[in-house]
DNA sequence: AACTGCCCTTGACATGGGTCAAAAAAGAAT
DNA sequence: ATTCTTTTTTGACCCATGTCAAGGGCAGTT
């Protein structure tokens, strides 16, 4: 079943700051440990759930980059998200025990694998685990909230410019550069995930060129104007 | 600082089965009321709490009818959702510890007022509350997926065939007609939640009485060909 | 180097929904 | 009732973005 299994320690990894709680005793971390075994791997264009497989487990990436996204009934898709190394996937599974998106990796990836029902036992013993995982679900929320202003108020240059800026600031935070980007999707994902078509997402990124706010080379992105980008999102105000 | 705080019992509360996990033993459900111990009413107009608040409880809705919004850097407004009776409210605040949302009283409405912290301290002890929990809030995140999927991929027509379908199921659900809504909201407020002008909410709500789908008097709306509807948000496949 | 299969860009044109404006209808206040 | 405000409807016009179509670039394969 799984593509390929490997056992695994939180305790020694250089990015449980990401996707785990501060401050765990050595115990905790060790029971931690316990839970969090097995990685996966998955390749490039594999998904690592889909909708309506049964749900056991929150995945976190531990390098590599996902999309995840839902269909409707009559076949329209919806790009909801791009997760990149130390951010958390599956939590779409709990309500119905079923995941109700697809998770995609847009290149060779490897996650670690959360069982849920043993992050839940856990999490009745440290309530840092515990209020971690409040945490981890209301912060989806709250970046719903954010991609639902984007689609239901923003204009196009708006939308690929918050787009940008947003995929900037979670790769600096990382420690990869604030202006230079390797889009890891296609423009037509870009454009499911921003609610327009492939041409107008190519048309825009040709209009913030020939502005000289950014450099475009197929996937490489270079930002030359920030504070352009900002501006485009955040319109100063006029009255 | 509360506008009106009245005791109240869970276990003696008729709409539990909408908020509450079921299968609680009477000692359970003892502690619980313990820790819901206080309503809180609102008047129409105002705020259960707003963007910037610090959070500390969740909230039900006993009765009433709210509507959460954002607000961006740049002043535009997007409605995140409406919540009626059963449903929950606040999940926003959990990551930062602040809101980040309002939650606005469309009509006059009551509360129960859920602290977050003894939620999370009695969801230590009893797995039934703590996996409902979580359920509300993937729950939660899965609405919102819909809602991405409407906002980023439907038009007008399909939009509103969608917002109507989901508000008389949802009011269905609850023991009411299944044809008929009295909107509480605005048609500025439903075309906020739906990426859409005031205006192009109303024509289209013309068009639809004008196709015998709907009959419309203000707030009030029926519902006369529900297939109609769904046709509209699920158009059967031409291929 | 030639072939194949994406992916991306660009142009021309069409259109859905936005914008602006006016007036009607409903509600609230006095 | 009368006045004032808010909400809703409708019309006319226009623009941002979608649609359709053609061509070019890049990566992988042979």
């Amino acid at each position: 079943m799984d593509i390929h299994s490997i056992k695994v320690a939180c305790s020694s990894c250089n990015l449980r700051e990401l996707c785990m709680p501060a401050g765990l005793s050595p115990d905790e971390m060790s029971r931690l440990d316990s839970v969090i075994s097995t990685r996966k791997r998955i390749k490039r264009g594999q998904s690592l759930f889909n909708n309506g497989e049964r749900f056991t487990s929150l995945y976190a990436v531990r390098s590599g980059f996902f999309k995840t996204c839902v269909t409707s009934a009559d076949g329209r898709d919806q790009v909801t998200g791009f997760q990149m190394t130390g951010e958390i996937l599956g939590m779409d599974g709990i309500v119905n025990d079923h995941h109700s998106c697809d998770a995609v990796a847009l290149e060779d990836a490897e996650v670690c694998v959360l069982p849920f029902d043993r992050i839940e036992s856990l999490s009745r013993e440290f309530s840092t685990l515990q209020h971690h995982v409040h945490k981890i679900m209301s912060r989806e929320i709250v970046r719903e909230h954010g991609v639902m202003l984007l689609l239901g108020s923003m204009r196009a240059e708006e939308r690929l410019a918050a787009f940008l800026l947003n995929l900037v600031q979670r790769l600096h935070s990382r420690g990869f550069s604030q202006s230079e980007v390797v889009l890891r999707m296609t423009r037509e994902e870009i454009g499911s995930y921003l609610g327009m078509k492939l041409e107008t997402v190519s048309r825009t990124f040709s209009k913030f060129v020939d502005e000289g706010i950014i450099e475009v080379k197929q996937r490489y992105v270079q930002i030359k104007d920030t504070e352009a980008l900002r501006r485009l999102v955040n319109p100063p105000a006029g009255d």
